[in-house]
DNA sequence: ATACATGCAAAACATTTGCATAAGA
DNA sequence: TCTTATGCAAATGTTTTGCATGTAT
């Protein structure tokens, strides 16, 4: 489980462009959205940043997940049954597959939906903004148990 | 509004062939969901049964609208800032179309996404049960706004 | 008659908000 | 310095649950 300077460093230079400020619990959030390929939960992100700073409150993780959601620099994944889950690594809409049995999600490699998209809005007359995409399965772990 | 006593005779049945006891208040819940194409919430079903059976609860209709989840009978359009809605009509996975201004809900006449099933089981290993896809975008009422 | 469904109120749950304090810029 | 972010606790909104009562079978 590495770092990612680069991304972490671009992220940190976006937000001081936009005048929000760099605080370390950002800096912790930030560096677990990035480093996690789990699609972390604001739970699971504010257990992880607190192994680093312990003084970091579940409403700052809230506040600061929702600023990144609303400058769109992470995707956020809807779960109906409470708990949405965040990617920061791939903050644009993509396809997620999901295990209804462990919640693990993963993304799968298949084509984007432009195609899609562009039928949508001929035959609806909507412009489309963007759109969602899950599968729900049993992983391969799970079918072995 | 007409009603479509085919569709609610055939559903009245099969929850009678599962051993669930017919009520005044599932079938006023059920007359709503089949009737309904605006795909409604909890709350909209429960203020539109209230016109026939006043007497019904926002708790039944919670009861109702999970078991008829849990069979299969209707789909849950999960939205991520509360206020999941509900399809009836089209109880099995299709695209849905949401105005991200008025919040209306339409189905669009697009292809299924079996093939991209079938991809996502090849890649991935999984074991596809079902998927939800979601488009977002404006009306063209509300472009005109 | 006897399960099961209802309705009420309370609980649970994730998320948001208000406000005093702390700390980036 | 001055504005914004934090952290706490309280509030919110949706959904669930426990339990006594009512009712479909």
């Amino acid at each position: 489980m590495e770092n990612t300077p680069n991304q972490l460093d671009a992220l940190v230079a976006k937000l001081r462009q936009r005048k929000f400020r760099i605080t370390p619990q950002r800096i912790g959030i930030l560096k677990v959205l990035l480093n996690s390929n789990e699609h972390p939960s604001v739970e699971r992100v504010y257990d992880q940043v607190r192994v680093d700073f312990p003084t970091t409150s579940l409403a700052t993780v809230y506040k600061t997940v929702n600023l990144l959601k609303k400058i769109g620099e992470i995707l956020e994944i809807g779960f109906t049954d409470g708990c949405n889950r965040y990617d920061g690594n791939k903050p644009y809409p993509h396809p997620h597959l999901i295990c209804t049995q462990c919640k693990a999600i993963m993304d799968p490699e298949i084509d984007s939906l432009e195609h899609l998209t562009a039928e949508i809005e001929r035959v609806s007359g909507y412009r489309v903004v963007s759109h969602q995409l899950e599968f729900f399965g049993i992983c391969p772990a799970c079918q072995k148990k």
